[in-house]
DNA sequence: AGAAGGACCTGCACGC
DNA sequence: TGCGTGCAGGTCCTTC
């Protein structure tokens, strides 16, 4: 579901609802969703205060006054709800984390591709990511796309490459780009990476600010969806005229994605 | 070592 | 109505 504006969005809306607070319990569901397994989450969370939530690429880390850490991945169909305590919880909900107020903080995952994984004090927790988009600058994006045979679009999904980007927002930024999605990443020029970072940083910013994209499942910590699906130009829009010049979007699958993109403006 | 392909799950929209 | 198929904002593991 949720790519870097979602879960920025979720971090957003989660902050002044969950900083300062403590945990009073955690309960879990039927299913274990925490990594590692069997991990016994009351023994490191009960009575903990969260001193911060921040986003790092795709994923919501929260730090208590222990110093440890968790975060939580939200996969494709993943939510986190403050809900009062006393509303049932929907199907599905894996994790309850009860607050000192009358409300929790509740993990939904239908498909069950997220979860909640265990930092503690480990600072290397992140070595496996690469930079946010934010935080480059051409010349190190190109670098970066120059080190793989795979075309672009595959290389914009791993996370070690560039950190934050999905199906939807890599769609989006090719298009605005100009760049066709089987072009092989190392052949991208200099001038090419730099258009395609600035059409990256400004699709993302907007779409934060427009609360993110609601295809199926995504909605923030309040309960609330985003709008940025009213401005895709590309994703989900097969068939439909191109807004530049009006040739049909099409349709491929690549990395068994589904890649959207305009015959007419992205030449190969 | 890097890259491709399948696997992991549930729900929903569609066609017959 | 009911069933089968295909599809979905992601990532991990295995294989080549």
């Amino acid at each position: 579901m949720p790519e870097l504006p979602e879960v920025e969005n979720v971090v957003r809306s989660l902050t002044p609802l969950v900083v300062g607070r403590t945990l009073s319990s955690v309960r879990t569901g039927t299913h274990d969703v925490a990594e590692p397994r069997g991990f016994d989450l009351s023994t490191h969370l009960q009575y903990r205060q969260i001193n911060r939530i921040h986003r790092r690429a795709k994923r919501i880390v929260f730090t208590l006054d222990s110093g440890d850490r968790f975060y939580i991945h939200l996969g494709m169909t993943g939510q986190l709800l403050v809900e009062p305590y006393n509303t049932p919880a929907k199907p599905h909900t894996h994790l309850r984390f009860i607050l000192d107020d009358t409300r929790e903080l509740r993990f939904i995952d239908p498909r069950r591709f997220g979860g909640f994984f265990w930092m503690g004090q480990s600072l290397d927790a992140e070595r496996d990511l690469g930079p946010e988009p934010f935080d480059l600058s051409p010349e190190q994006f190109h670098a970066r796309l120059l080190t793989t045979r795979r075309v672009i679009k595959t290389a914009l999904l791993d996370q070690s490459l560039v950190a934050g980007l999905g199906n939807i927002y890599v769609d989006e930024s090719l298009f605005a780009a100009g760049i066709h999605p089987k072009k092989i990443a190392r052949r991208v020029t200099l001038q090419q990476s730099a258009r395609l970072l600035e059409s990256v940083v400004s699709i993302l910013n907007s779409a934060i600010h427009s609360g993110g994209s609601s295809l199926r499942d995504y909605l923030d910590a309040n309960g609330n969806p985003g709008l940025f699906q009213l401005q895709h130009r590309v994703y989900d829009r097969d068939g439909e005229p191109c807004t530049t010049c009006g040739l049909p979007i099409k349709r491929v699958v690549l990395h068994q994605r589904s890649t959207h993109f305009c015959s007419g403006c992205q030449k190969r």
